[in-house]
DNA sequence: CCAATAAGATGAAACCTTTTTGCAAGACTG
DNA sequence: CAGTCTTGCAAAAAGGTTTCATCTTATTGG
């Protein structure tokens, strides 16, 4: 039993035809006989070669690899993102390097760097909080590299982020609450740095001033994104003398630390408040009651944020819209 | 500005010696003169140089990349398990390709296989469902890759995989049902070809064998791992007229399809019936109320798993213990 | 103290597998 | 018969690792 992997030199020899006739029925180039397609593809499948990815990637000017940079937000988050990305780049045949970075590191940009030249990079698509860090998109620019930034607030060139409609679903949420009846109706904002969820607030902003409602200032809290700073949100809103009907949470783990509070001072929901969040979790619907939130197609965020990397990558005209739009579930 | 990145060839001449004697510094290879090391990385870091990956992987027999295989359990399971093996790797200077594998795919072995050759892996992580599918095993016992298979049912040397003490936990928390003053507790099995959850299912009957109670083959019931499942099953448990007090869920999800359907039948938790769970995602504590779960660190999974496949690469002496202990977290 | 020998440091060239590059030659087309 | 496709050849990348030989030193025995 010989181990050795065949090479293309094998398929060559079995096919009868010349190593550049093998690689040009490999990489699908023009010029080459069907027949003789054929009969090296045969070879191919009889050998069960496989083409060896490192030395393509070497020989190849730009190596078919792209990386996913990410850091550890929500699991939900990265992980259907991730699937999108996943499932777009194996279809068009390349690679994905998943690569966590930690925001706060020191070294941080260093480290990302190392990998970036370590790994040639073909591209890379960047999450958030990363999509909002203004270094580490210069260090990628300073590199030359292809680049996607998802849900980015940076003011960039369009055809580099795919962003969601944040702004608009917000402002269709809260005039949904106002529907309902609520006027006072609290909000709780994301992570400061993270810039896009910011764009929720000023949507919030709007649909009360168009409603000609004021926003009291008690009733806006600064969240982190966090549950336990939902929770601690929470606990200042409820405890207020003039207490909020309804509130409006930047993403749906503040919106459970806001359930939870509520559970435990006896507070009904929806009876005695209405909370809505924003994310559509699958938390979102174990939860009892089940939330009304804006579901974000993440799967589909990955996927176009793949597709538009790789077009460029390969030249392709740049025609898709980069806007992917959430829609409210109400529940 | 010179576009192209710095090779071995440019840190020899600036240092002076020979290409060998970079290569050696760079791998950390005995024999070479301190004095030799310094002139090597004083070059290396003026010219910011980064060994090229690809290159490396193709001229070393085996390239420093290993592979996770997952098939979209939860989010929460695989993000943690990602987490620990890539961290470990990346202090080990390993690459990582995560690399999603549809269970029930037609073709998904084939793929499988495609996907190994042409990656040239080192080494193989599998997470459940696929460490169970001894046809997968099989493949990669065929293709001779190193691999490590994450809570696998399977019958297996010991230095192939990472197992968790189900088992001796499920006793431990169908005790503390017991000593509560639970009788009448009924179990929701896992899905049947997850090997390990079924685990959970054999500590569950010999504790109750122990306290000397009779198991209510009704208070038994099927489930799929998924929050509908759960729902499914509770529907059956609540209606019955000899209703348990308590439920012990093989997972989380199906724990929060418990509450879900307790929740609408006005069943109060934990006056009226106990739910307890296995697992701990996040979920489990923005539930109201929280649950009482089996917290298992998998993060702590994802990294023993990761180092105990690079100590078999590397020959390393493999004295690590493949049992990790999970803990019941008391809600 | 010196030759003999071992051990350590260094380098030259082959090798890993594929793509690319010209160029030449044979095989068609109309 | 000129012109366009196909195909092959051989060699040069791509950027490392590895084998093995060589040149220095250090150690040892006498």
């Amino acid at each position: 039993m010989t181990k050795r992997a065949s090479t293309i030199q094998d398929v060559a020899d079995k096919a009868k035809v010349s190593i550049k006739t093998v690689s040009r029925v490999i990489n699908n180039e023009p010029n080459v006989a069907i027949k003789t397609v054929k009969k090296v593809e045969t070879a191919i499948k009889q050998l069960e070669y496989q083409p060896n990815a490192f030395a393509q990637s070497l020989a190849r000017s730009k190596p078919k690899i792209i990386s996913l940079i990410y850091d550890t937000p929500s699991p939900n988050y990265i992980s259907h993102i991730m699937e999108g990305v996943l499932s777009f780049c194996y279809k068009a045949g390349y690679e994905v390097i998943i690569h966590p970075l930690r925001f706060n590191e020191i070294g941080m940009l260093r480290s990302a760097e190392q990998f970036i030249k370590k790994s040639r990079l073909a591209g890379i698509i960047v999450t958030p909080p990363h999509s909002d860090n203004i270094e580490f998109i210069k260090l990628i620019e300073k590199l030359d590299l292809p680049k996607v930034l998802i849900s980015s607030g940076l003011d960039l060139d369009q055809s580099d982020s795919i962003k969601t409609n944040d702004e608009e679903i917000s402002i269709e949420m809260t005039n949904y609450l106002i529907k309902s009846g609520h006027r006072k109706i609290a909000f709780i904002k994301g992570h400061p740095t993270h810039l896009s969820v910011n764009h929720r607030f000023i949507g919030f902003q709007k649909a009360m001033k168009d409603a000609k409602i004021n926003i009291d200032n008690s009733l806006v809290e600064n969240g982190l994104n966090s549950l336990l700073s939902g929770e601690q949100c929470a606990e200042r809103l409820l405890n207020l003398s003039n207490r909020p009907t309804a509130i409006f949470a930047s993403n749906d783990e503040m919106a459970a630390g806001v359930i939870k509070v509520a559970y435990k001072k006896g507070i009904r929901i929806p009876d005695d408040l209405s909370v809505v969040g924003f994310d559509d979790s699958p938390m979102t619907e174990m939860i009892t009651p089940p939330l009304t939130t804006v579901r974000q197609p993440l799967d589909a965020i990955g996927e176009k944020s793949a597709q538009k990397l790789i077009d460029k990558l390969e030249d392709n005209d740049i025609s898709h819209e980069s806007i992917i739009k959430s829609e409210i579930i109400f529940r």
